[in-house]
DNA sequence: GCAATTACCTGAGGGC
DNA sequence: TGCCCTCAGGTAATTG
């Protein structure tokens, strides 16, 4: 499923394929798609009619096309499963075709592809540049409106298990189960640990490996596990980044050589090293 | 007010 | 062949 890194790719190809183009009609094909645009199908489609997409923005994974006229925007998030597809208007529907804008110069449709409806699209008010829905989540930590301070400060603050707090927005969003994994193995935390008792330098560690970790997968275009997940362009966005602990149970671990374990959290996995992420007392 | 849990959803894959 | 079960998991809503 699309973490960050896949999400930005994703941009990437709005912000060069649909930017600057005229929505001639928007045409929603299952209702699930816009559930959290109360006003519904029809208003939605009347109100995208004639406007221009202005940028792609990102915060997290959630993504957001400004739209012309009013301090508006099309906001998307893509779930479990979802894709946004630029193709020629012709070319047949996609069985789990969602939602399909048109534009007025008759290029490539944009289309929103979701088998499992854990996304949605939505038309929304932007306050401060920033769609009002998400207004509550924090930065994610590659935008400059990032506070590493207030990360840190509300992190000890906190009284939860660390991958709690990771997967959670409010201090930090767009980490997914994937990535949280993969951070806590590169700074050698076990997802249990109490975020009180993690230190200042600590945190700093695990910060920097958060980063590093997406960042990386940023860098080669996303990671490579999940043939649901496709780009704008309708390519697959992953590439073979070979991830280190997830997914990987039983197999060694590349820094000790301990099997990698596979543990039951929050009705999900999580994947860790017995021996170089040690559960807290 | 905060933390923890549950609901939402479809299709792949395994067991029988 | 086909039915049932499990698993995948981000976020909002609900419960404690």
């Amino acid at each position: 499923m699309p973490e960050l890194p896949e999400v930005e790719v994703v941009r990437r190809g709005l912000a060069q394929w649909v930017a600057g183009r005229e929505i001639a009609t928007a045409e929603v094909l299952h209702p699930r798609a816009i559930r959290r645009h109360v006003p519904g199908a029809t208003e939605f489609a009347a109100r995208l009619k004639g406007r221009t997409v202005i940028s792609a923005e990102r915060r997290g994974k959630y993504l957001w096309l400004p739209l012309s006229g009013a301090e508006e925007a099309l906001m998307a998030h893509l779930g479990m499963s979802g894709q946004l597809l630029v193709v020629d208007p012709h070319a047949p529907l996609e069985k789990h075709l969602r939602v399909r804008l048109g534009f007025t110069d008759g290029g490539p449709d944009l289309r929103f592809v979701d088998q499992r409806t854990f996304g949605h699209v939505m038309l929304t008010a932007l306050v401060d540049g920033v769609p009002e829905p998400i207004s509550h989540i924090a930065p994610d930590p590659f935008e400059e409106a990032f506070d590493d301070e207030a990360f840190t400060a509300g992190l000890r603050r906190k009284r939860t298990e660390i991958k709690r707090a990771l997967l959670d927005q409010s201090l930090i969003s767009g980490v997914g189960n994937i990535y949280a994994d993969e951070a806590l193995w590169l700074a050698r935390l076990h997802w249990a640990r109490p975020t009180q008792t993690l230190t200042r330098p600590k945190i700093a560690e695990l910060l920097a490996a958060v980063r590093e970790v997406m960042g990386a997968a940023l860098a080669q275009g996303g990671t490579s596990f999940d043939s649901l997940y496709v780009n704008v362009n309708g390519e697959s966005g992953y590439f073979d980044r070979s991830l280190e602990v997830y997914g990987r149970r039983d197999q060694p671990c590349s820094r000790c050589g301990t099997p990698i374990r596979r543990e039951a959290f929050m009705n999900r996995s999580s994947y860790s090293c017995p021996t170089c992420q040690r559960r807290p007392r």
